[in-house]
Order: C-alpha cells, then structure tokens, then sequence
DNA sequence: CGATGTGTTGAACGTGGTCAAATGCGGTGG
DNA sequence: CCACCGCATTTGACCACGTTCAACACATCG
C-alpha cells in the first residue's frame, strides 16, 4: 500500500489542486473532512454507475477514467494525475470507471460536506471552475486526436504528452536529453488513443526504427529530438507550452 | 441579420444560460454591460489565435468550435446551441475557430467588466461550473464516439443527439412521431464525427435503405422507431436522459 | 517447471478514405 | 420560361490503414 501524507502543509499537490486557493483558515476545515485512501497498481476506484459519496484528488499516482460499451469497446476519457479532482459535486453516482493504473493515494472529502463547504468558500468553486476549463481544453485537444490523427500521429501525440507533463512537473528540464517512464500498459495506451494494442505495439516499434524514439525495455522511452518528436504528432510547434 | 431582443425578461435563454442564477439586481448589472450581436449562416465569429475581448452565450441559433491542423485536417470540438457559453474568463487569444452554421445571434459581455463581476457575483461562477461540467460530460460522451464508434453508429448517434435537443428543449414531446432538421452540412457532420463527407453521405443512405431513417429533402430527418434508432447508435438504452 | 500476463510480429481482411464523376437543386440572367 | 452556373450531395471504383486472428517471445511467479 503506499504511504499518505497527513498534512495539507507537506501535501505536495497543495498548490495545484482544488484547495490551490484556501487560505488557512479555510483549509483547516477541509482537513476536518478529508480522509486518504491508497489502491495498488490495477485496482478499481468505482464502477461506472456505482453510488459515490465521495469526491477526491488525486495525491500520487495514475488513475484513467473509461466509458465502456455493452459489448466491450472501451475508451479513456480521462488521465487523472496528481492534483487532478475526481467527481462531480451534485452527482451521486460514478458517470465512469476510474481506475489506478499505479499505486495511488487519494485524498477523499465525503461529498455532502464538500458541498456545503463550496457553498460558503468561493475559492474552492473558483479554483474548481479554473480547473474544469482546463480539463475542459484538454478534452478538445484529445478529440481532435481521437477524429483525425493517423496511428502513428496518436503514438507520437501521446509520448509528446507525457513528456510535457513530466517537464512541467519539473521532473527534468526540456534542455536535457529527455527520457520518461510510459506510466501505461500497451492495452491502456490503446484505449487512450482509439486504437488496438496491436497497432500501438507496431507504431511503437515503426517510430523506434525510424529513430524518432529509443525503447529502453517495454515502459521507458528516450526521446533524442523533441521537435522530431513534435512533428510526427502533427501539432502545431509549440502547442501546449503557451496558455 | 437574425434581430435580437432587448431585455433580459424577455430573454429566451433567461434560465438556462450563465446569468440563469442571477437575480434582479444581478441581471440589472449585467444587463449594463451586455450587447448584442448577430452573425448570419456561415460567417466566422472568430478565428482561433485571434485576440478575444468578449465572452457570450448564444441566445439563437447554432454555433462551433473546431480545431485545424497545419493541413487542413478539420475536427469540431464543440457544438453550440442556444444558452451555451463561449470564450473563457481569463484568456486572452480564443483557442478555437468559432463559426455560426445557421444565422446566430448572441448576447455578449466584454471581458474585463464580465471577469471583474464573477469575482463580486458567486451566482455567476456556479453556474458557469455547473456549464462547464456538463459541456466536459458530453465531450466525454463525444470522445467515445470519436475512438470506438463505427460510421453507423456515429451517424446514428449524431440524429439521436439532435433529436434528444429537440425533446429537451420543448419543440416536440417523445411519444410524437420524430421529425426534425439537421443544423450541419454534410461536411459540418464529418468534422463532428471524425468522418469524410463522403463516408457521411454513404452512411445516410445505408440508414434510409435500412428503415432506420427517413430522408425528406436532404436536411430533414424522420424516425420511425427512436429506440431501434438508439439501437443503432451502439449506446447504452434510455442513456442521457436519465442524468 | 508450467502458468500467466504483457508485448511483438505476421498474414488476411474490411472499413473507411481517396479520387473522380454524376446528380440534384436553387438562383440568376437572358 | 428555360439555359446556365454554383454548390451540396450522392454514388462508384479503388486503395490503404488499422483491425482481426493467430503464433510467438519474454518475464515473473506459483
């Protein structure tokens, strides 16, 4: 089980999640409310449909949200990292399966008292609605991918992704030779990306033999020119780093 | 060019829109800084990168954020109806190309003014959140169709949409045997549906052939039978209307 | 060891794309 | 009234990309 954090003082995601905003006093009360919660690597968070009564941010660690249809198909709508919000306030039941594809650690607020609280403290409805548009932006960045990239434009698009997020995190500065851990299965990168894990596996090896990417084992991947790397996922230059 | 009405009393999209929780004292402020303007069928409102110093709700007709890529490759990220929100508080330059596909008309607030009122007026916030997780929800929706739909039931989905509007906006009850107008050109369908225009029109035939539709004119849709029409659509039974 | 999970590769197939031509419809002008 | 044009749409023939089905490689774990 991983390990969780006990203050909102040494939380590393206090700046960025949804409490980003409160200033002390507000965040003392939702100390009274939270709770964490850890899954191991594969475990479900909640079904699709499920009753939920929580609502949570994510602490460290992966977690996916997908829809699935009745005979199977299944695509991810969502890549949940550390500060990313779960939930919908208002919504009682799960619109989707969330799932940790690492070990996770969440930090949970029981939804009724959540609510009440938003009610009276804007700065957690103001940084909610900030976050929202965000998640909003990168739901229409996906789609365009999902509509109109080719396969080997999808696998490029998506390592390009996990790049920027690890820079931004500050994991490693862009100047470095960059190198990052593909925090995916084969069979989730497909669902990412509306595709079979058999095509995602062949333009993973067709960008390896075209030297656009190096494979270090199965997960890790070195990337010796990003703007190579820019170019075959057909995106604007740049896009992504300006706001 | 479509005319505009006045007062936000007589307003169409008084309770749905982003001003829906403001009361009288609210609604007279807004009222202060608000204004209209109309677009007619096909002109752009605005291009993506352009500076963008208003935001809006559309009070009539349709509207569309899409997303181009160097080659022309076109995917729509957004479909606009009446009472919808367009631009984003806190963003300078419009991130997508904004089109009406009918004649439009939309009550817009410039920007400062609108952004220095949300930060006074908590009514507006909220219901903007709530607008943007619902709009979040059907791009989720959307990118289902978008990765793991056949053409079929991306078609079918696309009728079933339109016609779910028109239920939920009052213009014609369930039980009613279903008629209604496609808003989109065949193009503006294939750029929804991550399709060509071509595969579009095919794909409208299949379904007309197959008594799943009926054409009348190329723009007017009959149903004989929604729920065989759903079945199409690969969703799940009675999904989206129960939220 | 075999069993299981994850990933790679190959061959055949089919859906949807591409390119091209034909059709239909509304508007404009003779 | 009809001829003509422009545009949206339909239809056809062919092709390619990504899927499907299958075999195989490799690591981990009982």
């Amino acid at each position: 089980m991983p390990s969780a954090p006990q203050e909102c003082g040494d939380c590393p995601i206090r700046h960025k999640a949804v409490c980003a905003r409160c200033d002390g006093d507000e965040l003392a009360l939702l100390e009274e409310i939270k709770y964490y919660r850890s899954f191991e690597a594969g475990q479900t968070v909640v079904w699709s449909g499920d009753r939920m009564d929580f609502v949570a941010s994510v602490v460290t660690g992966i977690a996916t949200l997908t829809q699935t249809m009745e005979d199977g198909r299944r695509q991810m709508v969502g890549l949940l990292l550390p500060s990313d919000f779960v939930g919908r306030p208002g919504r009682e039941f799960a619109a989707y399966d969330v799932t940790a594809t690492t070990d996770l650690v969440m930090c949970c607020f029981r939804k009724k008292p959540f609510e009440e609280m938003m009610g009276r403290t804007p700065h957690i409805g103001q940084r909610l609605l900030e976050m929202t548009l965000d998640e909003l932006d990168a739901a229409r960045e996906w789609m365009l991918l999902l509509g109109r990239k080719t396969a080997r434009e999808k696998i490029a698009s998506l390592i390009a992704i996990i790049a920027r997020r690890d820079v931004s995190l500050g994991l490693r500065s862009k100047s470095q030779r960059l190198s990052l851990d593909i925090p995916l299965t084969r069979e989730a990168m497909a669902d990412y990306l509306g595709l079979t894990l058999e095509t995602v596996s062949r333009q993973m090896s067709a960008l390896r033999k075209d030297g656009v990417i190096v494979l270090e084992g199965k997960r890790h991947v070195v990337i010796p020119d990003f703007d190579r790397l820019i170019e075959e996922a057909g995106d604007d230059s740049d896009g992504g780093f300006l706001v």
